[in-house]
DNA sequence: ATTAGCACTCGCGCATTTCGAGTGCTAAAA
DNA sequence: TTTTAGCACTCGAAATGCGCGAGTGCTAAT
């Protein structure tokens, strides 16, 4: 489909893409005759361009002003034209480094890399974790803390931990914990919670015997860290560094950024069911309406096949490609190594 | 101090400061004569504020607007004139709701609790988590998952707790791990990270024999946790909202309150030595020097008397403080109870 | 002490002008 | 046939000028 561009007309694209990437200014025939190497004279360039632009590559935001890449202008050159950029030895060593400390649940990774792709590419940076489907935990187990609180641990699987400080009414030793813990996990374990039935719930009451209210005080509890309430979070990072960019001076651009901690969904939606790689979102390409006309670049991270989270760029379409999606690609790349070595897929689905 | 302001020129600054923070717009005496019940005549309204101006409550945008209350006057109306709003039964029920389901760690609750209270007031809200000194845990206990990783979990005191995966090249069975507890919480456990000598951790290692490999893993995973590095979050929330207020309009405003990301450690460091109730910091007063023309209201949570966290709220000086006064120390209050309630305060310090 | 009256100030909005970058077209050159 | 030089043209951005009106401070009368 590509093909009906000559090699010139790609070149000359190509240019002036990179040079509009570099400045935001629109580019004129005359600049691209003094900066190209091709040695062509303004006249020759303005026909190729009105060519391109009839094609629907490139627009004049005036009639006086020179040309700047509609969104199938990017489209192409994200496509066919640009060159990738391999992050130097230094970048990736940093991206290794922020991930060292590999103390964390995942959520806190996610935000932290978040933060620091903000910092490397100067654009904002989302951090996603979408609304866990698995409904199921990996294990239960019970912490004492003292008489009348306990610390709760469900295993969710990959790097996947929740805890809550369960008080109780009455006093519970450790023994009726043990209990409660074996009971959990012969019941509960692996299966998924929209499914747990009222005859085995029952069932573990009557094994818990005269601390049998716990079992209600717990499944209500696991039934809000598995259940649809829970989970699907967006983090935005680094918000400011839009402001630098001049397509955003004007704020409703930036309403439309900061619009998408109020449509979550949409983009969770979006996340949940994208394909493998990074994926450039150009424009209007991408459905969450309140950001139009911005950029959005990421890709999800697995584990097994179960996407687990996504780390993501965004900014003006007038956006360095070809480093953010390096560099996105590799940090996702090793946050999944990094989570697939750490512990097996949970079993229990 | 203030005993130099007639009652009279009170009632004038209180009306007029009323009107501004509700309109926005510079007053003039006209309006003020007809709206405000005060049966005086808009020249005699033009002296009082003539004198209030030089007094330093009141300037003037330009020659031919109205008077606009200075900041030494927003601090005036906040300390002596603005009458305190009582929250609506209906306001401090939606607070208890939000936080019912208590099941969530501290920084979850602050988190939502933030979101929150940005859509109640309208501004942006903070979530602040300082930089916990406890730098020693209540007690240490380890969940096995598998035969080559674990979870460490480490009670901090209130609602406080951090797990880490961890995982180990040789295996570990179950018998190992309970050992590894108790060595901890002998040894450990309320005992200041920055104070573990040397032969105690030596010691451990000969109590945990040829486990004692883990002891290395364990304290450097627990130095993590407990030490420096870790801890002092800010979140923003609903940043968005500010871009409804003219004040904000202006990029430049913005770019102080996003700034805010970047200077954390200005901010933690002033919730650190907050004192006690609402602060109220208009403009300048706010050390974070980035925001200099932006009001900052918050107040810390306490667990004892150790600051755990802080909700506030951010806008324009131009604010409905009293509004906004009562829902954040109703909010934080709520906070303490709460967690006061669930678990007695660490023992450990 | 208060108020009516009045001249004065100055920012805002609007229309007008100027300036220049960039274009498309045409005709000449390669 | 393709490329280039030349030129008239377009149109936005910035600069300039002008009238309006809200709001003021001052003075003199109440």
């Amino acid at each position: 489909m590509y093909r009906e561009l000559s090699e010139r007309k790609k070149q000359i694209l190509k240019v002036l893409i990179d040079a509009h990437i570099e400045n935001g200014d629109p580019v004129g025939s005359r600049y691209l005759t003094e900066i190209a190497g091709l040695g062509l004279s303004s006249a020759t360039i303005r026909n190729e361009m009105a060519d391109l632009e009839e094609m629907g590559y490139l627009c004049r935001p005036h009639t006086s002003a020179g040309r700047v890449p509609t969104e199938l202008g990017y489209r192409f050159y994200v496509d066919a034209l640009m060159q990738a950029y391999d992050l130097k030895a230094s970048e990736v060593r940093a991206l290794n480094d922020m991930l060292s400390d590999r103390v964390a649940e995942l959520d806190k990774i996610l935000d932290k890399a978040g933060r620091f792709m903000s910092s490397m590419t100067n654009y904002t940076a989302l951090a996603i974790q979408p609304k866990h489907a698995p409904a199921s935990a990996f294990r239960y187990n019970t912490v004492p803390v003292d008489e009348y609180n306990f610390l709760l641990v469900v295993i969710l699987g990959a790097g996947a931990v929740k805890t809550k400080y369960i008080h109780t009414d009455l006093p519970v030793d450790e023994a009726v914990l043990t209990r409660l813990e074996r009971v959990l996990n012969r019941y509960m374990a692996g299966v998924n919670i929209n499914q747990l039935t009222l005859s085995t719930v029952m069932q573990m009451e009557r094994e818990m015997g005269d601390a049998s209210s716990l079992v209600g005080l717990i499944t209500k509890y696991v039934y809000n860290i598995l259940g649809e309430s829970d989970g699907g979070a967006l983090h935005l990072e680094g918000v400011d560094r839009l402001l630098e960019y001049p397509e955003f001076t004007n704020v409703n651009k930036l309403k439309g950024v900061l619009g998408l901690m109020e449509n979550q969904d949409d983009l969770l939606h979006l996340v949940e069911n994208a394909g493998d790689g990074v994926m450039v979102l150009i424009g209007k390409e991408n459905s969450v309406s309140v950001m139009n006309d911005s950029t959005l670049i990421f890709r999800t991270i697995k584990d097994g096949d179960r996407v687990v989270g996504a780390i993501g760029v965004i900014g003006p379409c007038r956006m360095d490609y070809a480093r953010v999606i390096s560099t996105v690609d590799v940090l996702c790349a090793q946050i999944e190594q990094m989570i697939s070595g750490g512990l097996p897929p949970a079993k229990g689905e």
